[in-house]
DNA sequence: CAATCAACCTGGGTGC
DNA sequence: TGCACCCAGGTTGATT
């Protein structure tokens, strides 16, 4: 599912969808998925206005008029869609969150591993995000990017996916970025040469940018707000490609798992 | 510090 | 059709 691209496509969407809609009820079939639980959350929920939607890393954030937050992570399945009250059940629906003006944020999640969680004031959402690691989009510079490749032997994919080192990169863009930047996933990150670490940085935005522009990549549950695939995946140089031939040379994708992930690249283009 | 693996869940796809 | 088995975009915690 969602990494960064994905999940900025469901902020701006949130964004335009739900804003300054009040809240008037909460309803699950999934408690585990929400905590502290789901009486706390509706408790303190209920009544107050949605102020704004930020994204870090994977991690959605939606701000009350109250000062409460709601931390959102979708894990690998999870969708957040805004529908009409009327709107039929939705696939794998297991929170509803019911808003002014007839509207519903639902939770659908096929796997059960994405949470919602209720966060009392900033200073608790800034004790989380301060494990996370700068923005890939944001406040990365080479300089830093370069540091942090140096600083790691793990294979150079592994440090690209860890949250605590970067923030938003998963499975797919990872192994774009690397199929963009050359560079075989499993070469330890400090041995990645200065020119390498060049190219895989602007790799990186690339992949990024280009999952943004195409709002998300849809493999397999990926779905945006209003509950529409992106076009991503139709892009996909070397992800679930395996044994077909390589956009750039005649060799074939090979997959092999790299950090326990399954992992795609070219062995010819890749070094 | 790094690597591996199980666990959290519910499918879809494949091969026999 | 049935069944066993592998795979899945993420993260955490235990173990080695």
């Amino acid at each position: 599912m969602p990494e960064l691209p994905e999940v900025e496509t469901i902020k701006r969407d949130l964004r335009h969808l739900i804003l300054n809609r009040q809240v008037l009820d909460l309803s699950t079939d999934s408690p585990r998925q929400i905590r502290p639980s789901s009486e706390r959350v509706k408790k303190v929920l209920l009544g107050a206005k949605i102020k704004d939607v930020k994204r870090r890393g994977k991690l959605l954030q939606i701000f009350f008029s109250n000062g409460a937050i709601l931390l959102v992570h979708l894990k690998l399945t999870g969708r957040l869609l805004v529908r009409n009250k009327k709107d039929k059940e939705d696939k794998w629906q297991h929170v509803v969150l019911s808003l002014s003006g007839d509207k519903e944020l639902r939770f659908a999640d096929l796997r059960k591993f994405g949470w919602w969680k209720l966060l009392k004031d900033e200073k608790e959402l800034e004790k989380i995000l301060s494990d996370l690691g700068p923005e890939p989009l944001d406040d990365l510079d080479f300089a830093e990017f370069k540091k942090i490749l140096s600083s790691s032997r793990r294979a150079v994919k592994v440090v690209l996916m860890d949250q605590k080192v970067l923030s938003g990169i998963g499975n797919i863009y990872a192994n774009e970025a690397l199929f963009l930047a050359g560079i075989d996933p499993r070469r330890p990150a400090n041995e990645v040469s200065l020119e390498e670490a060049e190219k895989l940085y602007h790799s990186l935005e690339k992949a990024l940018r280009a999952g943004i522009k195409y709002r998300g990549a849809s493999d397999q549950y990926y779905l945006d707000a209003l509950g529409k695939k992106g076009a991503y995946q139709e892009h996909f140089l070397v992800y679930g490609r395996t044994n077909k031939k390589c956009f750039h040379c005649p060799d074939k994708i090979r997959r092999i798992v790299v950090g326990g992930r399954g992992t795609f690249y070219c062995p010819t283009c890749q070094k």
